[in-house]
DNA sequence: CTAATTCCTAGTAAAGCAATAGGAATTATA
DNA sequence: TATAATTCCTATTGCTTTACTAGGAATTAG
């Protein structure tokens, strides 16, 4: 049940962009990609997933860079999770009901309990609680 | 973030020897193989898992086949999807403290409460349980 | 015009997953 | 003792995903 590094490169990049955020001053990759030590190459595929699922916005060119599209306390890490990796839950058959068993799976009342105990924690956390709490 | 057919397919073998258990009655592989419609060659290898984790015992040869080494309300969900899955954290940084970030780490923060949330609801509950509940 | 930047597509090596196959060892029982 | 039922062990394989790398096109500020 390991998450891939997309989740984790991804969310690192997210947080380096809360951490230097100014809504007019894009942050260019290269920047991210230093300071968080990660492929500049392969952190740009992962802002793809970021940019398509509006969680920031980029502008092209010379003095380019990539935004958050909105302010880091009211972007969640389920939104940049889900948006990274897809669906966070532990089997298919929570999402959708896609097996015969479902109705009396004893095995899918737990995979159900797991999920709804990982969406508390990152529908509940923001970019700007975790930046904050680090900070300590 | 989604568990293996391992962990998903070894638990069902578990929640079916737990529904079958009797301390001295060995139930066969090929009845669980057919109750819960599973390669039997493949639920053989994850047999291996539980045996060599000390969750099930086998008997070999004829009348053989394989027993909880425990009471169903001893064997919690934890230490069935461990010996099959090996560590259920999210990421590795959360087991060892493999990275010079660590110490400040903004998603390390995040990493270890999803982890701890997972852990509540695994190591809370059994196998009795998880048979018992979806009787109903 | 130039340099800095994002955007897009394609390719690839390595690893892990989900099996399948075949045979050796063990044991109850007829 | 022979047989059938069973677990045990090892090897192989096809498939998918991951984690990149490479190269160039498009865009834009100065």
């Amino acid at each position: 049940m390991r998450l891939s590094t997309r989740a984790r490169y991804g969310l690192r990049a997210m947080v380096d962009l809360a951490q230097h955020y100014s809504p007019d001053d894009p942050v260019p990759l290269s920047q991210i990609a230093e300071r968080q030590k990660l492929s500049e190459g392969y952190l740009e595929q992962l802002m793809t997933f970021l940019r398509k699922g509006r969680l920031v916005r980029s502008l092209r060119g010379a003095q380019g860079g990539y935004i958050l599209v909105r302010k880091p306390d009211s972007i969640t890490i389920g939104e940049i999770l889900r948006c990274l990796e897809g669906s966070l839950s532990p089997t298919e058959c929570v999402d959708e009901e896609i097996c015969e068993r479902a109705g009396n799976c004893p095995t899918r009342l737990l995979w159900k309990r797991i999920n709804d105990s990982i969406k508390t924690v990152i529908d509940n956390t923001t970019l700007e609680e975790l930046c904050k709490q680090s900070e300590n």
